[in-house]
DNA sequence: CCTAGAATAGACCGAATGGTCAATTCTGTG
DNA sequence: CACAGAATTGACCATTCGGTCTATTCTAGG
C-alpha cells in the first residue's frame, strides 16, 4: 500500500475517531463519515472490510494514543507529582474539546457492555480500564510508601475509585458543558488521597469560571 | 380512554423503558418495542405521537420512580444512616439487575449530551442529576452537623463526588458483569465522608463473590 | 341491541442504513 | 512509455428505519 493509501486510510480513522466519541458508534453513519472525511463510498469499503472493522481499528488506535497520553500525563519527580499532573492533563484534555464528546471509553462501555455490541469491543474497553486502573494503583502504591497519599486504603481501592469518579466527572461535565464537575471531582480525589507535596497546582493561569463560552 | 387503552400504554412504557436502559434511544427500534410489548404497529402511534414523545414519557415516568426511590432509600433515624441505606439500595437495585443496563440517566447523559439528542431529554437528565445531587448533598450536611461526616469539606462538593463515583462505579460494574467495581466504589465513598454510626452493612448474608453467576 | 368512539391490526411509504461492484484514475516500476 | 496493481469513483442493492393510513374489532352508554 502507497503513502497515498496510508494518508486516506489515516484520515477516515482521525474523522472516524472524531465523530465516534461524539455520536457513538450505532449513531455514527457510513454517509456522514465519508463525507466528513472527503471520501467516497467505495474507498471506505476498500480500507476497511465494513463498519464493525473499521470501528475497531479506531477503538485499537485509541488505545495506543490513550496509554501514551497517560504515559506522558504520568510523570514527574515523585509519585505525588506524577498523580498530580495526570489530574490536570485530564481535565486540560477535555477542557480543550469542550466537554463534547466525553471519554470514549466510559462511552463506548455503556454502548457496548450488553447484548449487541461486538465482543471484540468489549475486550478492548475491558483492556483499557484495567491498564488505566493498573497504571494509577502503581503510582498511588508508590506515593503512598513516599508518604505523599495516605497509606491505611489499598492502592487497588483508590485507584479503582479514581478512575470511576474520574469518568462520572466527565459525563456529569459532558451533560452540563462545564468543567466544574470535573474539576470538583478532581479535587475531591485530592482530599481522598491525602494528596500531599505535588507541585503547585499550576504554572499558568488555569483558572476558569467554568461555565463554557462559546469560541472560547 | 378507557381502561384497556390505559394497560396497553403502560405495557408499552414498561417494555420501552427496558429497552431504553439497555440498549440507548438510538438502539431501540419500533419494531423492537412492538414485538416485545406484543403489540402492532399502529397501536405504538396510537398512544404515542411518535419514537421523541414516546422517549420523553419514558423519561418522565423514570424520573417519578427514581425521585421514589431515592426518598425511600434515604430514610432512617440518623443522616448518617440514611446515607448508609442509600449506598446499599444503590448496590441492591443494580444486583438486581445483574448489571445489565446500567443507570438510565448516565446512559442518556451520554447518549444525548451533545448534538443529535433532543433538547428536551437534555433537560431532564440535568434536572435528575440536579435533584439527585441536592438530595444527596441535604443529608451529608445533616450528617456533617451531627458529626457522622466529616465536617472539614464542602457538603456540596462532597454530594458532586459521591454521584459521580456511583455513576462510575455502575459503568465499571456494567461492563466487567460484577458488582465488585460498584461495592469498592461504595465502601471507598464511605470513607471518603469518613462515615460514621451508620446501621451494620446488612441485616441479612449480603456477601457475594463478586462475579455473577448466570441465573442467579 | 345499536351505535359512536376508543382501541387494535397490519399493509404500506419514503428515506436512510450498511454494503457491493464494475468502471475509472492514479502511481510507481521495469 | 507501458503496464500492473493500488486507489478512487459513484451508481446500485437489500434491508431496516420511523411513520402513515385504512380497515377492523372491542367496548361502553343509550
Amino acid at each position: 500500500m502507497g503513502r497515498k493509501g496510508e494518508q486516506t486510510r489515516e484520515r477516515i480513522l482521525d474523522t472516524a475517531a472524531d465523530l465516534v466519541v461524539q455520536r457513538g458508534f450505532g449513531a455514527t453513519s457510513m454517509q456522514e463519515l465519508q463525507e466528513r472525511a472527503g471520501v467516497n463510498r467505495g474507498t471506505l469499503y476498500f480500507h476497511f472490510p465494513g463498519k464493525e472493522d473499521l470501528g475497531l481499528a479506531v477503538l485499537e488506535r485509541a488505545r495506543r494514543g490513550f496509554l501514551a497520553f497517560l504515559r506522558e500525563a504520568l510523570t514527574g519527580d515523585t509519585p505525588g507529582e506524577r498523580l498530580e499532573r495526570f489530574f490536570q492533563a485530564a481535565l486540560r484534555a477535555h477542557r480543550a474539546t469542550g466537554f463534547v464528546g466525553g471519554c470514549l471509553w466510559g462511552n463506548t462501555a455503556l454502548e457496548m457492555a450488553d447484548a449487541g455490541g461486538d465482543a471484540r469491543y468489549v475486550r478492548i474497553v475491558r483492556a483499557v480500564f484495567a491498564e488505566w486502573i493498573e497504571m494509577t494503583r502503581a503510582v498511588i502504591a508508590e506515593a503512598q510508601e513516599s508518604g505523599q497519599v495516605r497509606g491505611d486504603l489499598k492502592a487497588a481501592d483508590l485507584a479503582l475509585q479514581v478512575v470511576c469518579t474520574i469518568e462520572g466527572g466527565i459525563m456529569l461535565s459532558r451533560l452540563r458543558k462545564s468543567e466544574v464537575p470535573l474539576r470538583t471531582c478532581l479535587e475531591a480525589l485530592r482530599q481522598t488521597l491525602g494528596l500531599r507535596g505535588a507541585i503547585p497546582r499550576d504554572l499558568a493561569g488555569d483558572r476558569s469560571d467554568g461555565i463554557l463560552k462559546e469560541g472560547a
